[in-house]
DNA sequence: AGCACGCCGACT
DNA sequence: GTCGGCGTGCTC
């Protein structure tokens, strides 16, 4: 198997000898194709010679134990086949990139060669680089030439044989090395110390740096040449000069990257709600493998996750706790350590390639630090040999689902599938479970318990709906808030607690419009209107993220009536900080947590309560907790109900309901306010009572009539090409193509509500899948319709992107 | 995917 | 007249 996106697999020969050693799930290096290296992996060892060429040699085995077992690659093959990408695809997610080698061309001089003259100028500018350095990569080759044809110059050069070059491939992966200290073998018995210090009267430093390694050598084992340093002040010369006097030596011990200080606790007691909930799980999973529990935000489901955690952990099995943004969620992390403490890794794609590779190691020797896997959706490609559970924490939400690149896979359906083929459990939580989730729990499908208590007994917030077109008719807007939100506002503020504002958008303003000849700025790579930036004061593009300076005048008709029209978060921080000049005002979104530690710098500061009010994007919905928060306020409930897409309904109860959880967490009740342009809205109305039940019932009952999932299945499949043409005339022989075996269910062709993005034009067919219909024979349909499609030659640069379960 | 081979336009 | 563009085909 290599990492590349082809279908087949590549058979090599191999030697008896090494056929011996090889095992499925081992790395090797092989060439492929003319020039390149990869790191393939061993699918399958077998004994038919292919017929129609010859197997090339594997170059190298690089493992001594497989680095993947059997039950990844039976999961891969399923990812592979379901999510219809290659298993190239699944493999090159999968693997942390430190494992991928992939070979280098390395140019170097030949020694022998003297006759300069023979070189024309090209070749001579490199043949001179090689004097200076011994070595070249095809890339610097590449820089020394500027932008010239690299190969064939390299080529000839080879041809008058004034240089040669080597593949290379080297592992990327480096171990952390720490150096620690200890008395050289000479001094290792007693009486020689009195004689040592002896001989360092004269040095003082050295002497204190003795003393305090002894004092060390009491305490603990091990000594670490820093902590010797740090504890007697000495430099690191002065224990240089002590090792070359051979009285001290260093040595090295390989560390990982990642660890965890701290004691653990013991299990928090169960309230009689959470352990009711317990038992009920429990109680399903003698009949199911997964169950969902629904319990509404604060109900403590962590509590009883962790229970449920222990337990497997006692029959000695690994466990998989997946959470949809871990950069978010570092509050569930720092609560499942206080109980599990070095139990558990983390596993994120913000980690280095050198942390990941530890995780991987460590869940691939089933070592006890790996025994809880807490991590974001890629890390279900974690070699586990056991798991016995896995938890899907707020499993409706859409960040779970991976759309680019490919394989197109939804973590936590892969997951469902991984517990399955581990005989393990797994359960679904969420406070606002997807309606395919709930559908299947109705359906007896699934095991189902619910929650529906909140911790403390704390009241779920009040709700009220803010008609915000009366308000403006009324004259009670200022700005964009209401008379009444400002009131909460204020009301929250003098009790020195604090507040959320969810805005849907970020930047200052998504249109820019001239007053005088409606023209707005475009984005010259993509069909869409620029965002303002106020801070900045600069137009950019959500899409590609295309940039300019905000223009004095229109560039239309030149005149400077420039207008902004609709708001986003920025410029809610700014109205507030002159609505409420006393107090802090932070913002939260894409653009203000850019960093690596962006999300914690700004959470700590909210949860240190250095700011009073916190406005942000979606990120706010998810999973954070602070308990002196008593008001949400939602200012654009709108924006959410108007997306077109079949969930857009659903997903802003979601997101709704989600935000208005972080209200009141503690002891007082919470107030949420909703600012909205049709209070009447079911879906409003849903939210204002929290009626899961009532949104899942009319809900499910338009995906009916609609044909939309749970009933029917979805593929989405999405042309793209920079020619509008070629994928407009792509797309409508892929549809009647389609039309032809799947009549009625193919929808299509549309265009996105962006058309164009980065300068290529984007078209969509959506294939619906009946009930009844065999989804496998589907699949198998539409991959062959894509062969033939491929196969015209007009069609082939097009990008043909297959999403399976799209939403 | 990546890369070589091969066929057409704008430059010395 | 070539240099360098990118379209086409193949990789065990």
């Amino acid at each position: 198997m290599l990492p590349i996106p082809i279908q087949k697999t590549f058979t090599y020969s191999v030697t008896e000898d090494e056929a011996n050693f090889l095992q499925k799930g081992m790395r090797v290096a092989v060439s492929f194709g003319k020039t390149k290296m990869y790191t393939g992996l061993v699918f399958n060892i077998h004994q038919t010679a292919p017929i129609l060429y010859e197997a090339k040699e594997i170059l190298q085995i690089l493992d001594e134990k497989p680095i993947v077992n059997e039950l990844q690659l039976k999961h891969w093959q399923w990812i592979s086949t379901y999510y219809m990408c290659s298993l190239g695809d699944v493999y090159r997610a999968s693997l942390p990139s430190a494992f991928l080698l992939e070979s280098e061309t390395i140019v170097y001089k030949n020694d022998a060669f003297l006759e300069e003259s023979v070189l024309e100028d090209d070749e001579f500018l490199i043949f001179e680089a090689l004097q200076h350095q011994s070595q070249l990569t095809i890339h610097q080759v590449a820089d020394i030439l500027g932008n010239k044809k690299v190969m064939p110059i390299v080529n000839e050069l080879i041809k008058k044989s004034a240089i040669y070059i080597k593949e290379e491939i080297y592992e990327q992966y480096k171990p952390k090395l720490v150096k620690y200290i200890r008395l050289h073998t000479d001094y290792a018995d007693d009486d020689s110390l009195g004689n040592l210090l002896e001989e360092l009267s004269n040095a003082k430093k050295q002497r204190e740096a003795v003393l305090g390694f002894f004092q060390l050598l009491s305490t603990k084992k091990p000594i670490k040449a820093k902590d010797l340093e740090k504890k007697t002040k000495v430099s690191q010369s002065i224990l240089k000069s002590l090792v070359d006097k051979n009285i001290f030596e260093f040595y090295q011990i390989q560390t990982d990257r990642i660890q965890f200080k701290g004691d653990t606790n013991d299990l928090k007691e169960l309230n009689e709600h959470q352990q009711k909930a317990l038992v009920e799980i429990k109680e399903t999973f003698k009949e199911k493998d997964v169950t969902l529990l629904h319990g509404i935000t604060s109900s403590g489901k962590t509590e009883v996750y962790t229970k449920l955690i222990q337990e497997v952990l006692d029959q000695g099995k690994q466990v998989l706790f997946l959470l949809p943004e871990i950069a978010l969620t570092t509050q569930i992390i720092t609560r499942l350590q206080f109980y599990f403490g070095d139990q558990i890794s983390v596993f994120h794609s913000k980690y280095s390639m050198n942390e990941r590779v530890e995780v991987w190691n460590n869940v691939l020797e089933n070592k006890t630090k790996a025994r809880i896997i807490l991590g974001a959706r890629s890390s279900i490609f974690l070699p586990f040999s056991n798991l016995g559970l896995i938890v899907v924490d707020e499993e409706h939400e859409t960040s779970y689902k991976q759309f680019e690149p490919s394989p197109r896979y939804n973590a936590r359906d892969a997951a469902i599938v991984l517990a399955k083929i581990h005989k393990g459990k797994i359960v679904l939580g969420s406070a606002t479970p997807s309606l395919e989730s709930y559908y299947n729990a109705q359906q007896k499908k699934y095991g189902f318990v619910e929650l529906n208590r909140r911790h403390g007994n704390v009241l779920l917030p009040k709700i009220e709906l803010i008609d915000v077109k009366e308000k403006y008719r009324k004259k009670e807007m200022n700005g964009h808030f209401s008379d009444r939100m400002l009131k909460l506002i204020q009301e929250a503020l003098d009790l020195k607690e604090q507040v959320i504002l969810f805005q849907n958008r970020r930047g200052f303003s998504p249109v820019v419009e001239c007053k005088t000849c409606g023209v707005s700025p475009q984005c010259p790579n993509c069909d869409v209107t620029l965002t303002f930036h106020k801070f900045r004061s600069e137009l950019r593009c959500h899409y590609c993220n295309y940039q300019r300076a905000m223009p004095n005048s229109c560039g239309a008709c030149g005149s400077n009536t420039l207008d902004t029209k609709g708001f986003g978060t920025e410029q809610i921080e700014l109205e507030l900080k002159e609505l409420f000049p006393d107090f802090k005002i932070g913002r939260m979104d894409l653009d203000t947590t850019r960093g690596k530690f962006g999300y914690q710098k700004i959470i700590g500061a909210f949860e240190a309560r250095e700011i009073d009010v916190l406005v942000g994007t979606q990120m706010l919905s998810k999973g954070l907790d602070f308990d002196n928060v008593t008001l949400v306020g939602i200012l654009n409930a709108d924006s959410m109900l108007n997306f077109p897409d079949f969930r857009s309904h659903e997903r802003a109860y979601d997101m709704m309901v989600q935000v208005s959880g972080r209200a009141g967490r503690s002891k007082k009740q919470g107030n949420v306010a909703i600012q909205t342009y049709n209070p009447f809205h079911k879906i409003l109305q849903q939210v204002s009572t929290t009626s899961y039940t009532e949104m899942y019932k009319e809900q499910l009952q338009e995906r009916w009539q609609y044909k939309y999932p749970p009933y029917y299945r979805v593929i989405k499949i999405t042309l793209k090409h920079k020619d509008y043409n070629k994928v407009d005339s792509g797309v409508n022989w892929l549809f009647k193509s389609l039309y032809n075996s799947f009549g009625e269910n193919v929808l299509g062709p549309t265009s996105p509500a962006v058309s164009r993005i980065r300068n290529q034009f984007i078209k969509n067919i959506v294939i619906k899948i009946p009930p009844k219909q065999n989804l496998t024979n589907t699949k198998n349909h539409v991959s062959k319709i894509r062969n033939s499609f491929e196969a015209v030659k007009d069609f082939r640069p097009i990008r043909f992107i297959i999403d399976v379960d799209a939403y």
